[in-house]
DNA sequence: AGTTTGACGGAGA
DNA sequence: TTCTCCGCCAAAC
């Protein structure tokens, strides 16, 4: 097959995460065969805004909020789940 | 077809 | 700890 959509599996992953936890990209793309660190980021990216993923537990391996324009509310969300992030 | 861009990651300074 | 450089990879120009 021509097309490995794996974003069916990264969907799944990032809808499995419990609330008050994050992951990295790096993270998922290890368990999605066929996928790298910035293809996740990309594809996160394109995400539709009503999609109900999670998708603001998914931060960088440094454990920092990455670079982009919904960065505040991310912040925001984790805050009021408790999370940790290093500033 | 070649270059740039980007929600990344890791090593080095 | 912060910044830079390089590798990776697909989409956009």
């Amino acid at each position: 097959m021509a097309e490995p959509d794996w974003r069916e599996h990264l969907y799944t992953l990032v809808a499995a995460i419990p609330p008050g936890t994050t992951t990295s990209y790096g993270a998922l793309a290890r368990q999605i065969s066929g996928a790298s660190a910035r293809s996740v980021a990309r594809a996160l990216s394109q995400l539709p805004e009503g999609s109900r993923l999670p998708w603001h537990r998914v931060i960088r391996s440094d454990g920092r909020i990455a670079d982009h324009p919904g960065r505040a509310e991310q912040t925001e969300r984790l805050k009021a789940e408790g999370v940790f992030i290093r500033s």
